[in-house]
DNA sequence: GCAAAAGTGTTGTGTATACACCCATGG
DNA sequence: CCATGGGTGTATACACAACACTTTTGC
């Protein structure tokens, strides 16, 4: 039934042969945050760095593929993931169908160590290509929305962590400080987090309360409500 | 949406052979409101309906595609094209990967009359593929959702309208009822509508004013500042 | 006892909601 | 003069931003 075809009238490129089909490819942007700086897993080395990729795969969702990629290219689990553009371009005389997605993960000890793939500071990234510059630009941008209206935040960060540390993943990718305790309120009043009875003792000074994330509580989470009269 | 997954046809499907590629395929819902309805155009009749498709084009911008693609089977120029969602799917023994498309238009004269082209009640659609109704499904939600933050709206109306016009638009598209005291403040106060002096006398009584919208004002669009605290 | 980070409240300002009546017109 | 939709204001609740000091610990 998804055969009915239309007119789609303009084909003038590509003269002679019979038609150019594209190639389609998804790009995958693995944000983490360590040490106050926000990160990129590029594969390759800095001479020649990409992000890592993959083609579609037959009856499977673009979703699992873009989470295999990831799983593949770094042996991590993201935990996070979601569709950002799907972009055409030329490149290298390529036409590509370009499925970019944006994936979270916490540091961990294992997030350091990657084969084949390293992390990149966001502010100082070697030079890639066109597309995969494009696909990152546009990943920050709505990682960054998305922070102000969502919790997505957490998913960069451990299971346990101090509200401090919260608020410097925040910090850092946002690139902008944030109050103290404007901050804490925001977050505790939003019901997400969890107090773990644990506190984290660390140098010469009053140690910080552990928390984490209920599990349940990542709701729609990309919606705004507004709007929202009685009748 | 964090991760809409995509169920998938598990089938063994195309096993032996060379690599099997995708056809690459652009879906529009275009919307518009008429007499308080929510409308989408479809391609055919009821019988046989279909949301308005393409293939991609070399060296032309999806989005390019997408908007020549809505030109093309209704003769109209859409105000409003955003690209929605990329999914992949098997359907009819066809491996697509589908970009989905929203496009809003105003509604006019020439817009009811389309060849080829029917508007259709979002309430009340003729049966569709599989895929055209997850596109359309999700057009919908994101449509509803971007109402809240955005002034998309006035995309659906013609260029001059009165201001409960502009409402019932909004009442068509959410299935709500707003305030229409706060309505108009709300609208008022967001500085996109630039009273004409002109009226529109229909019906005994009060003639209504008549407004535009500035072309200007229609910024970032999609972007909740938010943390927006000074420092 | 001091350095260093953790933690804690109040106040003002703006924005969203709820709500009910008068106005201008045509017939 | 009446029916019909157009148009207007206020009081309340909530959310956000600004702002500074006390607490606990290790050394």
């Amino acid at each position: 039934m998804a055969t009915t075809e239309q007119p789609v009238t303009k084909e003038p490129v590509n003269s002679g042969r019979e038609a150019e089909t594209p190639r389609v490819d998804l790009r995958t942007v693995l944000f983490t945050v360590a040490d106050a700086k926000l990160l990129i897993a590029l594969h390759g080395n800095r001479e020649k760095a990409a992000l890592p990729r993959s083609g579609p795969v037959p009856n499977e969702s673009l979703d699992t593929t873009a989470r295999r990629t990831i799983r593949d290219s770094t042996g991590l689990q993201e935990q996070y993931l979601e569709q950002l553009y799907t972009l055409g371009i030329r490149e290298a005389n390529i036409w590509s169908i370009i499925v970019g997605y944006i994936g979270l993960i916490p540091l961990s000890p294992e997030t350091a160590a990657l084969s084949g793939t390293t992390w990149c500071d966001v502010n100082d990234l070697p030079k890639l290509s066109d597309s995969d510059e494009r696909v990152i630009e546009y990943a920050l941008l709505r990682l960054r929305a998305k922070l102000g209206y969502t919790n997505i935040a957490f998913h960069l960060l451990p299971r346990s962590f101090t509200l401090t540390e919260l608020q410097n993943a925040y910090e850092s990718i946002l690139g902008r400080r944030l109050d103290k305790r404007n901050f804490r309120r925001r977050v505790i009043a939003s019901g997400i987090l969890q107090g773990t009875n644990e506190q984290r003792r660390e140098g010469s000074h009053r140690p910080a309360a552990l928390y984490r994330f209920r599990a349940e509580h990542d709701p729609g989470d990309y919606l705004t409500p507004m709007w929202a009269e009685e009748a």
